[in-house]
DNA sequence: GCGGCGCTTATACC
DNA sequence: ACCGGTATAAGCGCCGC
């Protein structure tokens, strides 16, 4: 009774409502009941906890008959010891419910230990009854969020009550923070203004790459209102913004303070995952310095992966470099992923130049030129997170994930974290993620049969119309409805095996048809009134539906279906091998398909006239399906297959009416050629689609090989770039640039998976290419009939040879000329 | 010692 | 392991002669 009456006072003293935004998620149990705890913003941009209590629950399918009642008895009684713990039964629930589209039976279990839920589920896996354990293996806070509606980065009014006690659950109030509540209530608010975060840039210079090897020299910081470099290196006439500490162990000391001090609610870098963090922790270690970064005064955690990522309690860290790579690089230009070329490309903003060698004799000015390089990285790297906020905003926002996550998760995760948190409203129960063996025997599957790749014939045409099916794959899915849920067992008619979907629009399609529709709303709003966010919203939409075909692909996938992921692309196949049939049957001549786009001869029609044919095409396609005008070309070049027979797929040059030139497969671009053979031949290709004809890019030829074979070129135009894919030990067949990374680390360049290997050819003896590998500083003269026979000559050669023009020929005439 | 050829490897297209 | 299949092409490395 008293401490009823305790309790009630701590309500009428402390009670508070508040709007508040959650930022990060994470969650903690506490005398045998589970709790969440989110970090985010109050409407006065205060920072804050928000604490709100979950219970932990998962699903039981039943089977048809199964005595609920009985079941029910066995499962209370359930009891899991584990690591000193005891985790029950708390209560049950008997629903209806879907699993797959079928009306189910189901029993939700909620157990004491979000932790223990596997464990519980794996108990219940004997009884009688049972068909399917599903749902306990969703993560907590995903739960949480899927279950309570509390979603990252919206607005929610919270009713609670501070939480002073510091020995209160798990010790939340002792958190830097500037609130700490235990909600009562938590539901959406009117407050619909857009949640900015507070941003701080970091990035460190170290002496050895190695983690942990070096020192660290500097760390700089960039935000609103701080520009900062921190070392304990001495240096006169430094700029103002540099901070001198005593040690490298006072210099984290102060990182730690900075960053406590400005309460950012993100904290990026680019591979900050792989090297400034996990080298800034090594370093705090062999120091012996507390590297307390998160809210809770302890430093990051490290979870193992294939790629570590490095999480701050309280501080969303954020590595630009993981959801650069892992959602937006296949749109990008840059041939690397290096900050300085997505940084150019996506802000126009650039690194500063350092000579790294002069590290072992630094002067002053070198110094001062290091502090300069270091903070530019941090004002990069903001700048950066300033341009793809929105982008990792609406993300968060449409798969309903936190930020850490959505900034690590690669696009399949991105489909499945979406179909999570949407499949409520089908009344669905989610299904598991493939265990070990499951996932080795969808891999062994194999390929199933994909994409129409049309031969070209070789030639520069005139006058082509380009078609495309939008969204192809995404249309497909939706059209035919295909997928996990919809799937017919397939069963063998014959030596047939026949493969069909209901006709019943099934949840993944359904919402496949949303995102599409959601996606083209956007896009029409982006082009009336263009915004950040509304370029963001529409481009995640987009991303979701591209991604939607290679998820049910997928072998990790919770919702794999090999079955349909092959109609798709059969289906797909079907649509354009129809569609080119028509436009055949129109009397049109086909250039050239890829998949979903087919190029044509425009003949003697008018843009009025395929404008009509292709209205025509659309009101026979079933379902959503879609052809579009893609655009109007003057001209187009196909070529031969290296010394092979037939037009070579995937390769060639279009020019349009506004003289804008488009350049496919060819070595322009691809970024293991060298920058000689590329510029000259993106330069043969241009003039050829301009004129029409091959006269000026025969003379480019020429003065190119001239050059070649005078020795003008220089070296940096002959280098050779190839990527480090594996360990060097791991290779089978030692190609050039592997040849190249030996000689590297024989030199003491540190060399790692996933690095650009620069080399050029040199003069000498040897069977191999390999055996006359160089790199950038060697004094070997480059090979001059390397560049000619393995470079210049191949790149141009089945382009000349559209016009009858044998490059061989015209490069021994300008060796006839060097001789003579 | 050398040409042929299968295989490995990187990169691109959609 | 972190979305799929289709395609070109270089260079290695082995085989047979």
């Amino acid at each position: 009774m008293l401490v009823h009456i305790i309790f009630k006072v701590n309500c009428i003293l402390f009670f508070m409502e508040f709007e508040f935004v959650p930022v990060d998620f994470d969650y903690f149990d506490f005398e045998g009941r589970n709790y969440v705890r989110m970090i985010g913003r109050n409407e006065k941009g205060q920072k804050g906890c928000v604490v709100d209590f979950h219970d932990a629950n998962f699903y039981v399918v039943l089977k048809k008959g199964a005595d609920v009642k009985k079941i029910v008895e066995k499962i209370k009684e359930i009891e899991v010891r584990r690591s000193g713990r005891v985790t029950k039964v708390l209560r049950t629930e008997v629903l209806d419910k879907k699993f797959l589209g079928k009306s189910v039976k189901a029993v939700r279990i909620f157990v004491t230990n979000y932790k223990d839920a596997h464990d519980v589920a794996s108990e219940i896996g004997d009884l009688d009854g049972i068909d399917k354990r599903r749902e306990y293996d969703i993560p907590m806070v995903t739960k949480y969020i899927k279950e309570s509606g509390v979603e990252p980065l919206r607005w929610y009014t919270v009713e609670g009550q501070e939480i002073e006690d510091e020995n209160q659950l798990s010790g939340v109030a002792n958190l830097n923070v500037d609130f700490c509540v235990l909600a009562n209530k938590i539901k959406p608010s009117k407050n619909d203004k857009e949640f900015v975060p507070k941003i701080l840039a970091y990035d460190i210079e170290t002496n050895d790459r190695e983690i942990g090897k070096g020192d660290v020299l500097m760390v700089s910081f960039f935000g609103d209102g701080i520009k900062k470099v921190l070392t304990w290196k001495k240096c006169g006439n430094a700029p103002n913004y540099v901070e001198f500490c005593e040690d490298e162990g006072k210099m984290i000391e102060r990182f730690v303070e900075c960053v406590n001090d400005y309460a950012p609610d993100i904290l990026t870098g680019y591979f900050s995952d792989g090297f400034d963090l996990p080298y800034l922790k090594a370093v705090a270690e062999r120091s012996g310095i507390d590297f307390g970064l998160g809210v809770d005064g302890k430093g990051p955690l490290f979870s193992r992966g294939r790629i570590p990522s490095g999480k701050i309690s309280g501080i969303v860290h954020v590595d630009l470099y993981r959801f650069v790579d892992a959602v937006f690089s296949q749109y990008l230009q840059s041939e690397t992923l290096s900050l300085n070329e997505v940084a150019k490309e996506l802000v126009g903003e650039e690194k500063e130049d350092f000579d790294f060698s002069k590290l072992s004799n630094m002067k002053d000015l070198d110094w001062r030129d290091l502090f300069s390089y270091n903070l530019q990285d941090s004002v990069v790297t903001y700048k950066l997170m300033e341009k793809i906020w929105p982008d990792i905003l609406e993300f968060s926002l449409i798969v309903k994930e936190p930020l850490f996550d959505v900034t690590r998760d690669r696009m399949a995760t991105h489909v499945e974290n979406y179909i999570l948190h949407n499949l409520d409203r089908f009344n669905e129960i989610v299904e598991k993620r493939p265990m070990h063996n499951e996932i080795g025997e969808r891999r062994a599957m194999g390929k199933y049969e994909g994409a129409f790749v049309f031969e070209p014939k070789p030639g520069l045409y005139e006058n082509l119309v380009m078609f495309d099916f939008t969204s192809m794959y995404a249309s497909v899915i939706v059209s035919y409805n295909l997928s996990k849920a919809s799937l017919i067992e397939p069963h063998k008619k014959g030596n047939d095996l026949i493969v069909e979907f209901e006709k019943k629009k099934s949840f993944f399609p359904e919402m496949l048809e949303d995102i599409i529709k959601r996606r083209k709303k956007y896009k029409k709003e982006l082009a009336q009134n263009p915004s950040g966010i509304l370029k963001a919203r529409s481009n995640a939409y987009k991303l979701l539906a591209n991604a939607a075909y290679g998820y049910q692909g997928f072998f990790g996938a919770r919702y794999y279906c090999r079955e349909a992921a092959a109609a798709t692309a059969s289906f797909a196949k079907k649509n354009i091998l129809g569609a080119i049939d028509k436009i055949k049957k129109a009397g049109y001549t086909i250039v050239y398909s890829d998949t979903d786009s087919i190029a044509f001869l425009q003949g003697s029609k008018t843009e009025k006239d395929i404008l009509k044919f292709l209205s025509e095409i659309n009101a026979g396609l079933p379902g959503i399906m879609e052809l579009d005008l893609e655009n109007f070309y003057k001209r187009g070049l196909f070529v031969l297959k290296r010394g092979g027979v037939g037009g070579a797929k995937k390769k060639y040059a279009l020019v349009d009416e506004k003289g804008r030139i488009k350049i496919r497969g060819f070595e322009t671009v691809r970024r293991d050629w060298c920058r000689l053979t590329r510029d000259l031949q993106s330069d043969v290709l241009s003039k050829i689609l301009e004129d029409g004809d091959e006269k000026r890019a025969l003379k480019v030829l020429k003065k190119v090989v001239e050059d070649l074979m005078k020795r003008k070129v220089g070296l940096d135009e002959l280098m050779i770039r190839t990527q480090l894919r594996r360990g060097l030990g791991d290779y089978v067949s030692e190609g050039p640039h592997v040849v190249a990374a030996k000689k590297m680390e024989a030199l003491g360049v540190p060399v790692s998976t996933g690095m650009l290997i620069e080399y050029f050819i040199g003069e000498g003896s040897g069977k191999r290419i390999g055996d006359r590998v160089h790199l950038a500083g060697d004094r070997v003269g480059y090979d001059v009939d390397y560049y000619l026979k393995n470079q210049i000559l191949p790149a141009v050669e089945n382009i000349f040879e559209v016009f009858g023009v044998d490059v061989k020929s015209v490069a021994e005439g300008s060796e006839q000329k060097k001789l003579f």
